[in-house]
RNA sequence: UGGGGAUUGGUGUAACGGUAGCACGAGUGACUCUGACUCACUUAGUCUAGGUUCAAAUCCUAGAUCCCCAACCA
């Protein structure tokens, strides 16, 4: 996205005053630097909003030839697991955003990095802030700091306010020393308990955490919020921009005071908004100042019909509603990984938007629009059937098996062709044949005249029905004199209106197909009635045994092709195991799943302008 | 309520105080061995009310609406 005109006046500008503003910046710096990162927590799957933000930092320190790092903000070990780590790196990687994972700030990007690692640095500098004054240990409950929170008019209190410097420092290290129980005493930050902003009343730096951490096991007890980790973390790793969304926008106060507080209590001379603040303490053995870097928010965006937090996330997975935070049905990244969509087309979907301040709604057929138009250019063309509807063909020799080329991809030459068999059985769609066709039907119809894809001219003489009145199979026949598809010569030259795909049905390859629609009913699930299980779609899910061409046979998990006129579909990277129906269901049994089987995923249908028309009637 | 943000066609996004443009969607048509793709045309917008100005999306004043914060989450 940083490539988009739209976005790059903008970042350009941003980069420039983050050379410093003066000249005397310009001429001790010489060139801007540019060090972003994305710092998740470990705490969930990553979704299509990370996308965003791990797109816009990888896209400007790519395009300013700076670094980028993914940067694990793990300070809660209560929420946080390895799983989500590894599928984190595992995503990052996917979209496209180099790090280097071995050599922290290497050469290309930067490296990987856990905040857990600085917990060390980040207590020091905590001692030092009590021993200038500036924290103090609170004694008070959570419940109390909340009672005692203040009101707009009034101000918070707290009788551990003005402890002996000293007693502070025993008490917090009988904290880190294990000491104290959970939730007993915090670490608090002495700023302004009247201020306005109430980020500022106190807040907590420390609070005690009898947890075992992913990283750094059972060495810590007490662990740092966010607020104060964060500034620590992105001056340690020299961050220049440090871009985050909206909601943090009242936190930055916190952010420059943290950090001004640790450089010795003088706030820094501001660089004007943008940029970091000073440089000079790259070039200098002092340890001070440290590193401040520049907090800067964008907005966030979210896809219509879709649950975008990581908590109603993992509550859909264990509540049945999916079975996997990967099932693809889901919003995340793995998901979207798993029904089929490119790193390109979600690239090219943030791109379009854009980065902004304005909370954006995103139409949902502009994610489906992203996706279609970068399989359409690489995606392979095979013809399935979905709904299989018999076709005999009379005048067809018996046994008699004639193998047609087929174009693998009209978009792209070099894909080559195929060989595809014909025979005198055949499946098309149910959908691909009306017994009374209205003049706009374009497809197959009693007397009426269609195109086999690579094939025959077909025409249909009679239809067959069971006793009760269901269709069972078409009686046609063929000319010849079409073979390949084309139009006879003359004088019998004619066009057909419609071409349709077909499967010899004794070549089929019979395969699981997973047609997915969305998982929720309401452009905004929840908006109603503030529940947004309300607004599940039961039909978001659906089975159908197709009908392949032979050369599907050979697809791979992974594998993206298009069937053709229905759209693009990929072989399960899961393995075929059970998904849920997409409604809160009991977890699944163990017979349920069956891996190994061999499944597609309906990336997302082609545009289908028929079934527009359908609609309108 | 106190604080912090935001508001341009249906959606998203541009526009030194100087012709409101682009993309997607939608509609119409052309093309077509995918009712796909592609192409052409059309559609529709500056939150409101005042003010400054030769000139306002842009500056000023007042208001409206929406989002975020008031965790020992991030």
């Amino acid at each position: 996205m940083i490539e988009a005109d739209n976005a790059s006046g903008k970042w350009g500008t941003w980069a420039a005053q983050d050379a410093g503003t003066g000249e005397a910046g310009q001429a001790r710096l010489g060139t801007p630097r540019v060090h972003t990162r994305f710092p998740p927590e470990p705490n969930g799957y990553l979704h299509i909003g990370h996308a965003k933000s791990i797109l816009l930092n990888y896209g400007l320190a790519k395009k300013y030839g700076g670094k980028f790092n993914l940067r694990f903000d793990d300070t809660n070990p209560a929420k946080e697991e390895q799983e989500y780590v590894d599928s984190i790196i595992r995503d990052v990687r996917w979209l496209g955003a180099e790090f280097d994972p071995n050599v922290p700030g290497g050469e290309y990007g930067g490296g990987l990095f856990f905040a857990s690692d600085y917990f060390q640095q980040m207590y020091d500098f905590a001692v030092e802030l009590i021993k200038k004054s500036k924290a103090y240990v609170c004694a008070l409950s959570a419940d109390e700091v909340s009672k005692r929170r203040g009101t707009t008019k009034e101000p918070a209190t707290s009788p551990f306010r003005d402890r002996p410097i000293e007693e502070s420092l025993r008490l917090f290290d009988e904290m880190r020393a294990g000491k104290h129980a959970n939730g007993t005493m915090t670490l608090r930050a002495k700023i302004d308990l009247a201020s306005p902003n109430f980020n500022l009343r106190d807040p907590v730096m420390y609070r005690i955490s009898h947890e075992v951490h992913h990283n750094t096991g059972d060495t810590w007890c007490i662990y740092p919020m966010y607020d104060w980790a964060h500034g620590i973390e992105d001056s340690i790793e020299q961050i220049t921009h440090s871009i985050c969304t909206l909601e943090f926008e009242d936190h930055r106060p916190l952010y420059d005071w943290f950090i001004d507080a640790i450089n010795g209590g003088t706030a820094l001379q501001s660089s004007g908004g943008c940029g970091p603040t000073k440089e000079t303490a790259l070039d200098s053995n002092s340890t001070r100042p440290i590193w401040h870097a520049q907090q800067i928010e964008f907005a966030k965006g979210i896809p219509t019909y879709t649950v975008l937090s990581k908590r109603n996330l993992l509550i859909m997975v264990q509540e049945g509603i999916v079975r996997s935070w990967d099932d693809p049905r889901m919003p995340t990244i793995a998901g979207f990984r798993r029904r089929g969509y490119t790193p390109e087309a979600i690239r090219s979907l943030w791109e379009d938007v854009g980065v902004t301040k304005y909370n954006a709604l995103i139409d949902y057929s502009r994610v489906e629009n992203a996706v279609r138009e970068h399989l359409n250019k690489v995606a392979p063309r095979y013809m399935a059937v979905l709904r299989p509807l018999k076709v005999v063909v009379e005048n067809w020799p018996a046994g008699t098996v004639d193998w047609l080329d087929a174009v693998n991809n009209p978009e792209d030459p070099s894909a080559g062709t195929r060989k595809v068999p014909f025979t005198g059985t055949l499946y098309i769609e149910q959908d691909d044949f009306m017994e009374d066709a209205p003049k706009k039907f374009f497809r197959l119809a009693p007397g009426r005249e269609v195109r086999l894809r690579w094939a025959y001219f077909l025409k249909c003489e009679s239809v067959v029905k069971d006793a009760a009145g269901n269709i069972t199979e078409l009686r046609c026949t063929i000319d010849p004199a079409t073979r390949g598809g084309n139009s006879p010569p003359p004088p019998n030259e004619r066009k057909v209106k419609g071409t349709i795909h077909w499967v010899s049905a004794d070549h089929a390859v019979p395969a699981e197909v997973r047609l997915f629609d969305r998982l929720f009913t309401a452009e905004q699930p929840g908006e109603r009635t503030g529940n947004w299980r309300d607004d599940l779609n039961p039909k978001s899910l659906e089975v159908v045994t197709a009908h392949m061409e032979p050369a599907l046979a050979a697809a791979k998990p992974g594998d993206r092709v298009q069937f053709e006129r229905l759209g693009y579909f990929c072989v399960d990277t899961g393995g075929g195991t059970a998904l849920g129906s997409g409604v809160v269901n009991p977890p699944p049994s163990s017979a349920e799943s069956r891996p190994n089987k061999f499944v597609w995923n309906r990336t997302v249908t082609l545009k289908d302008a028929w079934a527009k028309e359908v609609t309108k009637e």
